[in-house]
DNA sequence: CGGAGACAAAAAGTCAGACTTATTCATCAC
DNA sequence: GTGATGAATAAGTCTGACTTTTTGTCTCCG
């Protein structure tokens, strides 16, 4: 994703990362860094950086003569893009894309309502070029073309909302629709109504009508919680 | 806030990302370990580490033979609450502000929805506990009084509604509020729509209605933007 | 019996220095 | 012009010694 791996201290990362977003050190747990860094067998100074970038994220606290202690769920930095993948890849992914798709229902409407406002020409002509894309792979079972789309129609609504804070989260949108694709559900091809409502969206966006755009994703988030809630009611 | 200047490298954040965030070295720079080692008189271990901080902030990348470069804002963690608070610090506090203040546009009026149907009684109690310090602060320039019960109010209604991404959001809310009271306006009491409004919201919450929870907290975050609107145009 | 203060141990924090490795850039041959 | 060679550079890594803070314990005295 964002260059895995990327040195030693990375390596350790990817393993104790995971480790602990999964729970496997439960809140409260004491890690030692001389301990750690035998196990991955690299040296203190690597594992202090590793353990640094875990508190930036607020996973773990490290403290004088007690060692690093895994902080409670409740103080996570779980919007970080790292944090969210590591939670997406382990345990309760099914939880997780849940909250992230009650997310995604609150700020998409309202970002597709500010896209109808300031998208630029460029952006609606993406837009459009999305959702024709998302048709043509409608049927057929051509999955991966259609996510491929779906992904980056809902990148572009979000950018062209104009909001930052918005923007980014386009990353997190995409993870959603790749897991929904590859994991849980999805064996046949998508929903129909929600490929008229993505095309209803371009052009609303396109019409510059804010107020019809907001309605229209709104009914595609609601969508995509009831596609959950038939899975794990 | 989460106990700064934590040890050396602590120290070396709280100059260099504030630095970093308002833009004094532009997308593209690069900055030397060595350099900044000598320059905050560290040694490369302590500056490594906070260089892996920054670079898990997606604020900075680190490469061999070419040293640390600054990323373009797009890449920035922007929902770090360490980068968040940096930000407000900074220099365009305003358009952060105003970012933020649409993110809650967003968020709250959902969040609230989900609150009147999954808080407890406990919640309902505390909600209304601080609907009723806001209406006891509302007049006579008790700003800061009024302030901490308007953090606590929408702190409750996030954590209230039982999804773990919105109430994250509680400490940036918390920000935002607090920035608009002591930097920007509120010069005078509070504005006694707003006051009610919360009142209404808690006893909407407590009477498990979510549409009208939703649209009175709608109703709450369209005033703080417009607030900001007639503060910047 | 209980609290205050001194002491010792433990773990993170810090530093300095030597070495390794990847990357870039410039030079040179073809 | 293109491709290979090589040197320079800055990050990456490791080691070992030392410092500092915190905590638990063990007194000692009331």
């Amino acid at each position: 994703m964002t260059t895995p791996g990327r040195g030693l201290h990375g390596h350790v990362l990817d393993t104790l990362g995971p480790e602990i977003t999964a729970g496997e050190y439960p809140p409260g747990s004491v890690l030692r860094t001389d301990e750690l860094a035998q196990r991955f067998d690299v040296s203190r100074s690597v594992m202090r950086e590793a353990v640094r970038v875990l508190e930036s994220m607020h996973l773990v606290e490290s403290r004088r003569r007690v060692g690093v202690t895994v902080r409670p769920t409740s103080e996570w930095n779980v919007y970080d893009p790292q944090v969210i993948r590591w939670r997406l890849a382990g345990k309760d992914r099914a939880r997780q894309l849940r909250s992230l798709t009650v997310l995604r229902s609150a700020i998409e409407p309202v970002a597709a309502g500010l896209a109808a406002r300031h998208a630029t020409a460029d952006q609606c002509a993406e837009l459009t070029q999305c959702a024709l894309g998302m048709v043509a792979n409608s049927r057929g079972h051509k999955l991966e073309e259609y996510l491929v789309h779906d992904m980056a129609f809902h990148r572009v609504v979000l950018d062209a909302s104009g909001n930052e804070m918005f923007a980014r989260l386009g990353d997190v949108v995409a993870e959603v629709l790749a897991g929904r694709t590859h994991h849980d559900v999805m064996f046949e091809d998508p929903d129909p109504a929600a490929v008229t409502l993505h095309v209803q969206v371009a052009e609303a966006v396109r019409a510059g009508d804010a107020v019809r755009a907001e309605e229209l994703t709104r009914e595609i988030t609601v969508g995509a919680l009831q596609e959950l809630d038939i899975l794990a009611p």
